[in-house]
DNA sequence: ATGACGATTTACT
DNA sequence: GTAAATCGTCATA
């Protein structure tokens, strides 16, 4: 588990595709997701990276630790989003997770999510995970969790880790979401990854 | 101190 | 399809 995030971000997305996102919360409660969507961020050279040219702030500094880190940003003013730092340490490269599909603890997703007044939508079971922000509302995944070991858990006796789970089928890949600004060739690079027999994507790949 | 912006989601036409 | 919501972060001064 530990060795197959230390590739570069490409590699990592795929390879991350089937693999269970776990939480287990303070009350005991475990939630579990299986990874159906990412993004890879390629680092200093990918315009669309948070750490494109070198930039190291205190927001991204987690993309610069070691492979299997999160790094958990808030952005719109609104929503958290995830990813799993891979590569070396020093390299700034990280997986976006976009998309999960529920498989345990489906009812603490939706307590989670009608926690948050800006997520009070009700989502058909499916759809809980189907977006960046979406999964880590249905998580519970804020801040707390930037710079978390997803090798090793959390503190608290709680924990967010990863676990194996089953390879998709086909593997279905395509631009980036929401970094057009980013220009080419990095907008068009197809470094989004899906399964594609999930019904939990966050949108349809073309 | 101020202003611009965002790896999104939701509601509405 | 378009637009609003909403605020932490960062660059500039």
């Amino acid at each position: 588990m530990a060795s197959m995030l230390g590739g570069p971000a490409d590699t990592v997305a795929q390879a991350l595709l089937g693999l269970m996102l776990c939480r287990r919360f303070e009350d005991g409660v475990v939630v579990r997701g299986r990874i159906v969507e990412t993004e890879a961020y390629a680092g200093v050279e990918d315009a669309a990276s948070h750490s494109f040219g070198g930039r190291r702030t205190a927001r991204n500094e987690a993309m610069y630790g070691r492979a299997g880190m999160a790094y958990v940003y808030f952005t719109y003013g609104m929503h958290w989003c995830m990813n799993v730092v891979c590569a070396t340490q020093g390299d700034p490269q990280a997986v976006l997770l976009r998309a999960i599909e529920p498989v345990e603890g489906i009812d603490r997703m939706e307590t989670n999510r009608l926690a948050n007044p800006k997520a009070a939508r009700v989502l058909p079971e499916a759809q809980i995970g189907a977006g960046p922000a979406r999964l880590c509302a249905a998580f519970g995944i804020d801040r707390a969790w930037n710079g978390s070991d997803l090798l090793k858990g959390g503190e608290r006796g709680e924990r967010l880790w990863l676990e194996p789970g089953v390879v998709p089928a086909v593997v279905v890949l395509g631009p980036r979401i929401g970094i057009d600004r980013a220009g080419e060739p990095w907008v068009s690079k197809p470094l989004r990854f899906g399964d594609a027999g999930s019904p939990s994507l966050s949108r349809r790949f073309r």
